[in-house]
DNA sequence: GGGAACCCTGTACCATACTACGCGCCGTTT
DNA sequence: AAACGGCGCGTAGTATGGTACAGGGTTCCC
């Protein structure tokens, strides 16, 4: 198949097979005689586990040690569950960032919610000062 | 202050601070007479108001708003309480996201800690399949 | 056989948020 | 007075993940 029909089968833009060609995240794939790109259902399943991997929040580079993993045909269990509960940690730590940041939030939308006419928005007092 | 004092003072890089010049964040500051910029304490509480914005999970562009309707000089509560109320949604909606993916992760881990010598790692099926 | 639609390459551009560099002037210190 | 650090400016580079475009060849369908 072509990239533009790989890329439709991954719902991603064709440029970005191309990309990816230029990142080492895909093979260069074999060429016709008039030098296009030529895919197979394998390619169409890497790109997919890329697609994957973002979903999890890995980085492309992330997803790169992935495939490395996966290319490499051992047993690579220990090494991709040691990546995935270090990501747990990092969204962890994100999600629990996020909540200090809903609350913080929460508190701006209060307190602006509470001023009245001649109390002027306490905005900067709430922003200026550190508390979250 | 100069420069440099300015930007220690608020905990970010001197560079910085031109940068949000440039992006309309900061004014332009009056200069000494050899084109030094001159801060004060006001840009020193400006700066920090960007750096809580963001902090809050504001872009630039949000910050800017902010600094917008605070330099209006009125009583903007409601227009901030609005951009406060979005910005939740948005937090929230991340938090869930990242939800999804921790548990996801999980049970990509799972499935690695369970697979044997004999049962090569199911990586793919786990990151080609769309499960998330 | 002719035009639309697709492919090729390299390169440039987008958004986000900085950070660094080169070059020349300035200010302070020794 | 010389040296060192800081400041000025414009521009370029970093990281992340793409997206777009120009200019030319190709394939497909009527």
């Amino acid at each position: 198949m072509t990239r533009s029909q790989l890329a439709a089968r991954a719902g991603v833009n064709p440029e970005t097979v191309r990309y990816y060609e230029r990142r080492g995240l895909m093979p260069e794939p074999p060429r016709s005689h008039t030098s296009y790109r030529v895919y197979s259902d394998e390619h169409v399943a890497r790109l997919l586990f890329i697609k994957r991997s973002q979903d999890l929040g890995f980085t492309l580079n992330e997803a790169a040690v992935l495939l490395e993993l996966y290319d490499s045909g051992g047993n690579p269990c220990n090494q991709v569950r040691e990546q995935a509960l270090q990501k747990i940690q990092v969204v962890r730590s994100r999600i629990a960032d996020l909540q200090r940041i809903e609350t913080a939030l929460s508190n701006l939308a209060s307190c602006c919610a509470a001023s009245t006419k001649d109390d002027p928005c306490s905005i900067l007092k709430s922003l200026t000062a550190p508390e979250a």
